[in-house]
DNA sequence: TGTCTATTATACTTTTTTTGTATATTTGCA
DNA sequence: TGCAAATATACAAAAAAAGTATAATAGACA
């Protein structure tokens, strides 16, 4: 599935828009397509059931993503700025999957889905840890290393950006994330 | 329906959770027994149906909402801050239905409901205004106007402040109520 | 203008979900 | 212990959602 008719992307960006508020579940496909001002037949057209459309969702926000994420990497920024930048794309959503959504999707019996989630995820993690490793070849990244835990690190510190405790702390979320970008950074970059 | 056992108000409270984030049609009578930890019987022992658990959730929420407005108006604070209350009462949604909860229930094709809402909206409103009419009489308030025309005007002006363009235009929320909550004083209040 | 394609409207069957009830069992507490 | 409140389970009835077949319509374009 490629090329995108006027009609093939409103279902897209309506059922986004749905299934991030509500979750998969408790929207129906004939609300998608009241919505999106198509009739159900088209709907069919393009998607044979709503699993398929969600993945397809799934993947768009993805590769949003992905290219979101690589534009800030390729700036010449310092790395400070990068991490902050990451965490912003986080904390905005812009590079975040709804709860909702992903909750719906793995309480789903169908096995095939969670798996499908899971396959993507790996791509995203890998893509974004070549990006890392790149990093760290040309210098602005601390060699001694695995990329790899940055991931698991910054999915841990999102709990915290969302903790409204201790939001609290901070007057205003901006603050918190140059806080936490700040720690990232000079544990990760080369001393100067 | 008047005393609570404690399951009782698990119910009221899961489903005012639920209904407030999803609306009244996507929530189901099971998804609040399982959240509020209750089984199916229970749930039919206080309410013959899903509508009129929504009834005693709407009675609740605008109970409370009474609670704290009167609570307001009986202080000993310049009108200026009673209108500022209010104002900060209805931003942090304490003194308001969530929209997707109303939606539901006015697209509800039984007449019964929305009549019912109207009811107790009208309700409210009589005791607001006849809080209002008070103030006129105690002389905190200006005598020249009708109590009944700040409900319509706060109900637009509530619009504004939802209003991300104009919030825009002021550093926090708290300055656009401000704003709001003097010139709504300074027409109301008598001249000093 | 006529034809081709994409889209829609409608009406329908099938499947799934949700509701509501009946009944037997369990829990907690006075 | 014994009673009231709550539960678990299983089920029938109703409602909602999914999915399909078919005929009608709209608009691009040669």
């Amino acid at each position: 599935m490629k090329i995108k008719s006027k009609k093939h992307k409103d279902i897209l960006h309506t059922s986004k828009e749905l299934f991030w508020k509500y979750g998969f579940k408790r929207v129906t496909i004939e609300e998608i397509c009241e919505k999106a001002n198509v009739s159900k037949m088209t709907f069919y057209r393009f998607y044979p059931n709503k699993l398929e459309l969600a993945k397809s969702v799934f993947d768009m926000v993805i590769d949003n993503s992905i290219k979101d994420f690589k534009t800030l990497m390729k700036q010449d920024i310092p790395a400070s700025e990068k991490v902050k930048g990451m965490l912003q794309m986080k904390f905005e959503g812009t590079n975040d999957i709804s709860k909702e959504f992903l909750v719906d999707f793995y309480n789903n019996p169908d096995i095939e889905v969670s798996g499908y989630i899971e396959k993507r995820t790996r791509e995203v993690w890998s893509e974004i840890i070549e990006d890392f490793k790149k990093g760290q070849h040309e210098g602005w990244l601390r060699k001694d290393f695995k990329p790899e835990i940055i991931l698991i690190f910054s999915q841990k510190i999102m709990e915290l950006i969302k903790d409204e405790n201790i939001l609290k702390l901070y007057n205003t979320p901006q603050d918190l994330i140059m806080e936490i970008a700040n720690l990232f950074t000079y544990g990760i970059t080369p001393h100067k």
